[in-house]
DNA sequence: TGTACATCAGTGAACGCGCGTTCACTGATGTAC
DNA sequence: TGTACATCAGTGAACGCGCGTTCACTGATGTAC
């Protein structure tokens, strides 16, 4: 045989996450009707209880996805690659890195942001708690930067969730403006310059000053 | 007569305004149907279209309320009450007030940020259009602050961006944290933080260095 | 002030449609012997 | 290797329900004279 029962269960799995991404593009995970997946699909509406147990449950198991992408996201950041001489280079390394990301994940990107404000509440929960995993680690990679070795850790916290909120909307921004390159620049060039003021401004700051 | 006929249709339109504010506060525009509106308010769904076309042009009229308590904020930070002996003090009263409107106009700020990424086009594309007044208006008022003489435009916009973004992300936690008076207390010190540290480390940075 | 007519916010019946969920089922794949 | 049975992804009919929208309507408020 060519393709074994679970390889296929497999592949209609995989099916219904992705049309469900396309699908809530342009409304939300709250507004996604199985049926409509289901027809996207080309399976039958009771079909897809084989799979998930509602729509909320397919939600779950869609932040899950989304947020291993955007963890290879963060290792590539934290390999930095392409020059890194000081801050500027950190800048310019990471946004180009969020950049290339946000296009080549653009769904997953999409639904974090849509649905961690208008999701079902235990979607909003899974994705707040997920940035929160991701605001801790960027805090002890900031650690490990020179300047920072006196500051608390609780600085260092507010210092990353300064970072990832203002990265957090630079993604959004982007994909607001897909479709004109333009613009999009724009808006990277404006990221690195931000990134930029932050830490140069930040490593001036004294914890507990 | 007590009440005129244009006094009660306002009072109705008002109603509808309000059940639409609160009953799509745990999902989203998008989700909310004209028969829950008609049914909260208490007419009968064919009344709604005495009011509103649809659901998404009632969606605009909000948009356009809440950023008319928005606005009235901003004057208030403008206005700068309280204390404001540089940088930190500006971060402080900012953020004091901030934290007093997000309480205040509850409603009016969980919707701009849900809808802000998950409402129909038209009600994104008219929050994002707002957004970038505020973000202007802020740029001249950061204009005006010492230490910004020889800033660009451009700079002063990315810097008015970047702290719009980290405050509608401050709003956006204080309103998932409702009703646990301790974090919200430290998320409104993280903010007085993040402002402090963006305005004192910004103010280091040399427009176009 | 009184009367006749206009306005229009809200009514109520009706429509076709898509919804989530139930249930008994089919038939290809997988397994035990 | 061949046979008998088990599994289970997907089927298809059916249900009651809420949806947006249509239409002709009612009756209190407002206006012209």
């Amino acid at each position: 045989m060519s393709e074994t029962r679970v390889e296929r269960k497999e592949r209609t799995r995989r099916a219904i996450l992705d049309a469900a991404l396309d699908l809530c593009e342009d409304s939300s995970l709250v507004a996604l009707s199985l049926r409509q997946v289901a027809k996207e699909v080309g399976i039958v509406p009771t079909a897809f209880y084989r799979h998930f147990e509602s729509i909320e449950a397919l939600g779950l198991a869609l932040v899950d996805e989304s947020f291993v992408s955007l963890r290879a996201m963060l290792r590539d950041v934290r390999r930095g690659d392409g020059a890194v001489d000081g801050f500027a280079g950190i800048a310019d390394s990471s946004v180009r890195i969020l950049v290339d990301h946000v296009h080549r994940q653009r769904q997953h990107f999409r639904f974090i942001a849509r649905e961690r404000a208008a999701g079902p509440p235990s979607v909003r929960d899974a994705i707040r708690h997920e940035i929160e995993l991701c605001e801790r680690e960027l805090a002890t990679d900031l650690a490990r930067l020179p300047g920072t070795e006196q500051w608390s850790g609780e600085d260092l916290r507010v210092l990353s969730n300064l970072i990832v909120t203002a990265m957090v909307a630079t993604a959004e921004s982007i994909l607001a403006a897909t479709g004109r390159p333009d613009v999009e620049r724009q808006l990277a060039e404006n990221a690195r310059t931000q990134l930029r003021m932050v830490l140069v401004g930040a490593m001036r700051w004294r914890s507990r000053s």
